[in-house]
DNA sequence: CAGTATCCAAAATGATACTG
DNA sequence: CAGTATCATTTTGGATACTG
């Protein structure tokens, strides 16, 4: 029994980290606003609509942990905080616009086909 | 005040649904399993390591329910079923495939800047 | 402004037992 | 084999109040 070419859906596998990572609610739209420039806490909060402030907080906290976020802090008052992608924090852009561009073309489609699927099953309830 | 090119971030627009869609922890998974060839109920379940038997199941009904999949039902005993990506569910393997390759160029430096990260925080303590 | 601390509700997932 | 049904649990996320 030969093994396969690598194996993405063992746990521990990278790709399934990354899902761990990104595979939230809120840490691709926080990284697609990053990817227009440095943004203060509050300009984030208001384009990202719906965020708790919270949950900003908690996902910008882990993207700084694993080093795409960077933090910095002006000793101003009141506080300014800014947050900008890193360089491999930037990297992460292209993959996640490819997921984009995919989402524009064909998410019609798939809301179609869901309705099609639900209007067959009520017929059958 | 100018509005932006486009509203990722608004409820309700693709990318959000493409994150509601495949933002939990099988449906990429899956995908990506069955890129690599239709395939059975089990041999799904035996190649996505830890999916249970419900999630796979609800992963799979949804992925049917959009279109992305399709479940073929064979009558023998003991029941065959086979599952295959459709057309429009074989371009989603591109977008998927650009976020593997990203995580296994970057994962280990995200992990890296993790542990350094969390070394400082213990310092701290 | 940019958070932190709590408490709570809801959603996602898992374990287990059973079936055509 | 390929599910379904149910219950328990684990995560996640949101609301609210408070602070340097």
């Amino acid at each position: 029994m030969t093994h396969l070419p690598y194996d993405p859906y063992n746990r521990n596998c990278p790709t399934r980290k990354l899902l761990d990572r990104i595979g939230d609610r809120w840490t691709v739209l926080i990284v697609g606003a990053l990817g227009e420039g440095p943004q203060r806490f509050g300009e984030i909060a208001r384009r990202v609509d719906g965020v708790s402030q919270k949950m900003l907080t908690q996902t910008l906290r882990g993207l700084e942990r694993d080093g795409l976020v960077r933090r910095t802090v002006f000793a101003e008052m009141p506080p300014r905080v800014e947050y900008a992608l890193t360089p491999v924090g930037q990297t992460l852009r292209e993959p996640l616009r490819a997921l984009e561009d995919w989402a524009r073309e064909y998410m019609a489609d798939i809301e179609g086909a869901r309705d099609v699927y639900d209007d067959a099953a009520v017929n059958v309830a």
